[in-house]
DNA sequence: GACAACCAAATTGTTGACATTATTGTCGGC
DNA sequence: GCCGACAATAATGTCAACAATTTGGTTGTC
């Protein structure tokens, strides 16, 4: 671990640092939803002193990230499907705005590397190496935001990603709905390269919903028709 | 002051408080962008003890609302006019598809009280009540967006509208753009009273994009062929 | 055996004092 | 009169100790 190397090297790790830790820890699922954050806990494990640690807390709390209940300290927030439902329309309209954007202004290097990322993750589908999916997929999306200048939007969308990355994990191991994705990417790759906004908006939205759909019916699956918990 | 004497009521006010009565302060232009928020005079102003104000600041940092410097304490962080371009474009997005999921979904009474919202609006630039047209304004955009159910999305608009609400301020003081917004406000009720979703977003979104022209056109004039400062 | 009251350990909330740094004002030299 | 160094002040960062509360287990009673 290169980061928490890095923490350790220091005197001390900031709050800014400790409250990254914490929600990668959460993003790799090694904090679910419900659990505790006991203070004493997480100074054992980052190194950092009680006060800068409530700091972490506090900034999670107001992300939305975690909740404090008096008394009773930190717990990690989980999104209800209702939530994940709203969380997801609101990606829809922040990520379509963006490829709408990127089609019709963004640069020719961008575009190109763009593609070149799609073609990337159709190789993955094809080879079968989910890991490396979730990486180039996070890179294409991040790549279409800041190929039309808003870090604004961009910095929403990555809020909105994190309370349910625990799921998304899953998502990534179905070999059927990588495939999936991968089509939706080469039908907005296709509406960005003939710089048609509002083409590219519309089926990035398609692709957006899908995911939900995908994540709904997961769940549905789990809670209601299936074997564990 | 109704809240200010909430405040002092009980034995003191909680970090969460603090944080939303700062916020309070920076609606309302009692502090600007670019000033010190010196703990000593905030304890003083809500009665809440040192450790909740540095809770409530790093709350407020966490929202991107104020910067906290090493040593030098916390300021309100002003938006250069390229971040209010990219606020108000992702404004654009999720108030639009809000406009558009109301139209197809909400109910007859929502819609209803809309259109009442409107008519009162008009009855504003007539009569020429600006302040009770930015309450009234207020209120409009937000039944939009509970309409919906949506209440991730309400959250992020109004994250989005803080940092920029002492240039709205000004904004009501300017009959034509009110007189303006009345007419967009108009078109967007008419969609919405047709069932017609795409519509109703189109019709938000010019919405937004001219509140933004309007706030980029003023910005110009006072930075550049202004007057004053 | 079930249940309620109670006690002890663990955890969080709060306060105050002290260390570190930035800011301001002052003095001396040029 | 201007400028740099230096001291005094103010503000923030940090920490450790103490208070308040929850939690889990224990004991005693019915």
């Amino acid at each position: 671990m290169n980061k928490a190397a890095d923490l350790l090297a220091r005197k001390g790790p900031s709050g800014v640092e400790i409250a990254d830790w914490i929600r990668t820890q959460i993003r790799a699922s090694r904090f679910v939803p419900g659990q505790r954050l006991v203070e004493v806990d997480i100074i054992r494990q980052t190194g950092g002193s009680r006060f800068k640690v409530r700091e972490a807390l506090q900034r999670l709390a107001a992300d939305g990230l975690v909740e404090i209940e008096e008394f009773r300290g930190a717990f990690v927030r989980g999104a209800s499907m209702d939530e994940v439902r709203q969380l997801y329309r609101a990606r829809a309209a922040l990520e379509g705005i963006c490829a709408g954007d990127f089609a019709e202004r963004a640069s020719a290097e961008d575009k190109q590397k763009l593609v070149e990322l799609a073609d990337a993750m159709d190789d993955c589908v094809n080879g079968g190496a989910p890991e490396k999916f979730g990486q180039l997929n996070a890179e294409w999306h991040k790549l279409l935001m800041q190929g039309t200048g808003n870090v604004v939007i961009e910095d929403l969308v990555k809020r909105l990603n994190t309370p349910v990355h625990h799921l998304l994990f899953e998502t990534f191991y179905r070999s059927d709905r990588l495939r999936e994705a991968a089509v939706d990417h080469r039908l907005i790759v296709q509406a960005v390269l003939a710089g048609d906004g509002p083409a590219a908006e519309a089926a990035m939205r398609r692709h957006i919903e899908n995911g939900h759909q995908f994540l709904s019916d997961l769940d549905r699956a789990v809670h209601h028709g299936g074997s564990h918990n």
